[in-house]
DNA sequence: CATGTATATGTTTAAATTACCAAATAGGAA
DNA sequence: TTCCTATTTGGTAATTTAAACATATACATG
């Protein structure tokens, strides 16, 4: 692999592994129905702020999200909602994964 | 979140996961155009044969692969070709993100 | 100004990841 | 059968990750 292409996909790869944890991606879809401050996405998901805090930093950091402080809040919302297209590949995979696995009990 | 809805994204977040590593991405964009073999892709990639074959592994719990041997050799395929549509978005948004970034030191 | 609340950051710890090497396995070829 | 080759598996070290807690910061409000 060439040297260029390589810095190519490691930055693709890097943007998706800002959507591979369970939290945030809960997070992306969340966003993708309406902004959310941070205390809103904390009581959603039950863990400490701060790990909510982080979990939206590296969102942000991928450039997934922005936000916007108005007065004690921060809100974030999805800067690229095309990312979530992938959802309906990715849940029939899986459905066609669980198929095959049962079909491996036969 | 209610714990069946976790659960739910554990499982997505998982299958992105395996997508998530630059030499797994590689792979599986080169599997998109034709199945290959180990010993072809760890001759592309450069990597000991032995990484290559992990990462395939990785690839093949998630379903995103299958295998298939033929005389000394393993044969993959890419199993949910719509899961490289992500990177259309990608792409997209990593070009957005550094117009962004270049915005900044104006 | 002083206080309180939302968010961010630093630290620590446990667990997961990735690469290589060495060794095991499978099965085709001599 | 014996040897070779492709692939997989096991072990190890270095790095990264995610969670919680404690602390810092920003700023709205009394």
């Amino acid at each position: 692999m060439k040297e260029k292409e390589k810095l190519y996909f490691d930055e693709r790869a890097k943007m998706i592994k800002a959507m591979a944890h369970p939290t945030r991606l809960y997070i992306l879809t969340k966003l993708k129905e309406a902004e959310h401050c941070v205390c809103e996405l904390t009581e959603m998901l039950g863990f400490d702020a701060s790990t909510i805090s982080k979990h939206l930093s590296v969102l942000k950091n991928a450039g997934l999200v922005s936000d916007d402080k108005r007065g004690l809040n921060v809100y974030y919302r999805l800067e690229n909602p095309c990312i979530l297209d992938i959802l309906e590949c990715v849940d029939s995979a899986i459905r066609k994964k669980l198929k095959s696995q049962m079909n491996m009990l036969k």
